[in-house]
DNA sequence: CGTATCCATAAGTTTGGACTTATGAATAGA
DNA sequence: TCTATTCATAAGTCCAAACTTATGGATACG
């Protein structure tokens, strides 16, 4: 009953895909984010917070700077959809254990 | 490096994410699926058509019928995207393990 | 055969959302 | 204080895509 909604929404643009992936890299800000990205700083501002309704970042003020970090929560509703989307097929879980062995070993 | 960007797209829409869940849930064909999603059957066919472009669901005609089921593959790039988004917490891939213990005791 | 059902495609409409530029608030530094 | 950064918001544009109705092809069935 998780909401995934937002979640599915917000990672289905390539260009807020990109920005998330930066952020859960590492925390950075705003500027940071906006070089290498060919979108406009309020672009990547609109980005931003499109990602942190779906509760996929958080942010943190500093000075002038706004520094964005990726929730670790962000992304469960997303696992929560696909353990009942995929829950009728074993060999999807087979294939998710296998992924996690080759992350942590 | 697989291409999460058609599956994201396909499961953006509230709709068609309904369409995969009840085909996920079991083969039915596309009368079947029509009945109580509250959009006209051109639609649904239309979602089928770009969940299979997508790789996440296959089809087989039988008669007049089309019976689309799942395809267990098309959640894969999903699940490697997560992977590498979120390689960087530890702490994620724990929550993914006691998901897993949970379904498949 | 003739008809009804099932489905996919075509064509057209409409709305959400991904951009842009413009601008202002807040902070740092000279 | 004055200026330069950093960021968020406002307002407007534009396109993809999610619908609709219309239609035709294919199959079942009388």
């Amino acid at each position: 009953m998780t909401h995934a909604d937002p979640v599915f929404r917000a990672l289905a643009d390539p260009t807020r895909r990109a920005v998330f992936e930066r952020v859960a890299a590492g925390e950075t800000h705003v500027a940071a984010l906006t070089v290498g990205l060919s979108v406009s700083q309020p672009a990547v501002s609109q980005h931003l917070a499109t990602l942190k309704t779906a509760g996929l970042v958080c942010e943190r003020r500093e000075g002038r700077r706004t520094y964005y970090r990726a929730d670790p929560a962000g992304l469960e509703p997303l696992v929560d959809w696909m353990a009942r989307a995929g829950a009728f097929w074993p060999e999807r879980v087979d294939r998710l254990k296998k992924l996690l062995e080759r992350m942590d070993p």
